[in-house]
RNA sequence: UGACCCAUGGUGUAAUUGGCAACACGACUGAUUUUGGUUCAGUAGAGUCUAGGUUCGAGCCCUAGUGGGUCAACCA
């Protein structure tokens, strides 16, 4: 998948590493996922980029769910993160648990307490933000800085015990309150909740934050390379402060910027509010960016990893665009899908000269990318058909390569057809067309001599099956909704999701599967949906087809 | 008024680590096509945020400025 651009700065780190020997040329890097929420297309280039880094290296990845914070952790999660990685098509070493620490932690802040740099802190929330300082002024010492070995011990133990209420007390690393980096001021090690875990269940009351849980976790699975987002930088210093001082493995941490995608919205907390307050139907709902909605919505695996590498890694702010995204799935698809008929708003035509009651079936190449290959099916054809309302114009627009009155088109996969007269109602709506057909223009085998600038595809009246059919369009009105004025949800585009119940599809659909993909011929592709039934047949459109015709008519109708 | 990070066509990434800027997407031409899709051929578009400096030579190094980002959760 590699192009011929150079290698990417977290590349030419391990690749320097791996040169020089350091951990004897081992590469382990690991995906550290708080189970709080649905993974997102962001969390896929972390994805890629560590279990990818490891395998070009040679290396192996550790799959840790950073649980450290049960009042927002569920198991729920960690099911569906451990689904979305194997459905990306990763396979981790081994599936650990930061809450699996939870006894090495204890006794590394009790080292640290030894050392006197740690200590027991009374101080309310309050106190303590307010003794931090700012980022432009200083913090200052809190007046428990100084507590013996033996009181910190003893006070340590009995917070673990539960002798404390939450945010009675809390352990803090004794660093520097003067340090111009505020993660540096004496940061929070452990802080009192009295709240069962998801796996730890009641077993502890105190658990540890971030900074002194994530890092050690590392450095007791003996992690190479730690690779995190930007936002995490800050943090680095802490976290070599702790390993320094406890004299552990150094892990090293790497920071790359996060992908961000234009028209949508990446932060966890956001995603949750628009599930909460119903803006979608859920983590899944096809608009979504998480990867389960990315699935639903008729996404490959190939097409999110061809992505993510295209995309590359750098340290600067970036916004990709959608289309990229667009793009791959694209790509992919085109490979991949069957190609298929079905009619969104259908119209009905009669060929006044074909046999009544007559019905032939064509053979259809299913996929022209992959020839022969592919194979073959056949579709019926008879007297009355339906094509596509936008197929068919009264007054045809020059260059107009379909049906208007006394004009010829093919059909797809049949017989090239000639307009002969249309009826409408009151209202002004095309009901019906009337043509005739050319017998030896038949697809395959045409001896008509006839040559026609337009294809077009159709179903059999009779056999039709009528389908729902769901268009989705990007989920914001704005490229960036973070960066608007006022509540992010006001830049929701209402207009995101438009629900077909006309349309009508080619027989062999009746047996779709959900998540069978298609290509619509001249449409776009096609998702089977989860919600189809027995009865009813539902399709998500992934992506529509490059549609360079209608382009060209908006920018005429604009000028 | 602080510290740290970042700055290359519209977007995203490259540039043999100092040798006169490339690739992908997008845009535009044209060819092919029983999908106005795909494919193919080609064109335009940045002189690398600004100002200095080092050097025979700077997108790469140095300084200052400008612009953007991050940092003051008992979240991760």
């Amino acid at each position: 998948m590699s192009t011929e651009k150079g290698p990417n700065f977290l590349e030419e780190v391990v690749s320097e590493d791996v040169k020089n020997g350091k951990h004897g040329g081992r590469v382990l890097t690991r995906f550290p996922p708080e189970p709080n929420g649905y993974l997102h297309i962001g969390h896929s280039k972390s994805i890629c980029l560590n279990f990818g880094l490891a395998k070009q290296f040679g290396g192996k990845t550790n799959l840790r769910f950073d649980d450290t914070n049960p009042e927002t952790e569920e198991t729920e999660y960690v099911e569906s993160i451990k689904e979305d990685i194997k459905w990306l098509g990763f396979t981790w070493a081994n599936e650990f648990y930061a809450s699996d620490y939870f006894d090495k932690l204890y006794e590394f802040a009790v080292t640290l307490i030894k050392k006197q740099l740690a200590y027991v802190d009374d101080s309310t929330a309050e106190q303590i933000a307010a003794s931090k300082g700012t980022p432009t002024e200083p913090g200052k010492d809190s007046p428990f800085r100084n507590r013996n070995v033996e009181e910190n011990l003893d006070l340590f133990e009995r917070m673990r015990k539960g002798e404390f209420k939450d945010g009675e007390k809390v352990l803090r690393a004794k660093v520097d309150m003067a340090s111009p980096n505020m993660y540096l001021r004496d940061p929070l090690m452990y802080r009192i909740k009295h709240v069962a875990h998801h796996r730890t269940k009641d077993k502890w009351c105190i658990y540890p934050m971030y900074d002194f849980a994530h890092g050690q976790s590392d450095s007791i699975e003996e992690i190479t390379h730690s690779i995190c987002t930007l936002e995490f930088e800050v943090h680095r210093p802490l976290y070599e402060w702790f390993i320094e001082k406890l004299g552990i493995f150094p892990s090293h941490q790497y920071e790359f910027a996060r992908l961000n995608l234009n028209y949508t919205v990446m932060s966890k907390r956001k995603l949750l509010q628009l599930v909460n307050e119903k803006h979608v139907s859920g983590w899944d709902d096809p608009r979504m960016p998480t990867i389960c909605g990315l699935r639903r919505r008729g996404y490959t695996p190939e097409s999110i990893r061809d992505f993510c590498d295209v995309i590359g890694v750098a340290r600067r702010e970036n916004i990709i665009d959608v289309e990229l995204l667009e793009h791959c799935v694209r790509k992919d698809l085109n490979k991949i899908s069957n190609r298929v008929m079905v009619v969104m708003d259908p119209v009905k035509v009669i060929i006044d000269n074909y046999p009544e009651g007559k019905t032939e079936m064509l053979p259809a190449e299913n996929n022209p990318e992959t020839g022969e290959n592919g194979g073959t099916r056949e579709i019926p054809f008879s007297k009355e058909i339906f094509i596509e309302r936008g197929d068919f114009m009264e007054v045809p627009v020059k260059k107009y390569f379909r049906l208007g009155p006394g004009l010829m088109v093919r059909l797809k996969h049949a017989y090239i057809l000639k307009c002969e007269s249309f009826k409408k109602d009151e209202k002004g709506n095309i009901t019906e067309i009337h043509c005739t057909y050319f017998p030896e223009s038949k697809s395959g085998s045409d001896t008509s001599g006839i040559s026609v600038k337009g294809t077009i595809h159709w179903v059999s009246a009779a056999q039709a099956v009528s389908v729902e059919v769901r268009l989705y369009d990007r989920l914001f009105k704005v490229e960036n909704p973070q960066a608007e004025e006022g509540d992010f949800k006001s830049y929701l585009n209402e207009k995101s999701l438009e629900i077909i119940t006309t349309a009508l599809a080619e027989p062999c659909l009746k047996n779709a599967k959900p998540l069978d993909k298609f290509q619509f011929i001249r449409k776009g592709y096609f998702c089977v949906d989860k919600d189809s039934t027995s009865g009813e047949i539902i399709f998500n459109r992934t992506v529509a087809l490059k549609d360079g015709w209608s382009k060209e008519q908006q920018k005429k109708s604009i000028s």
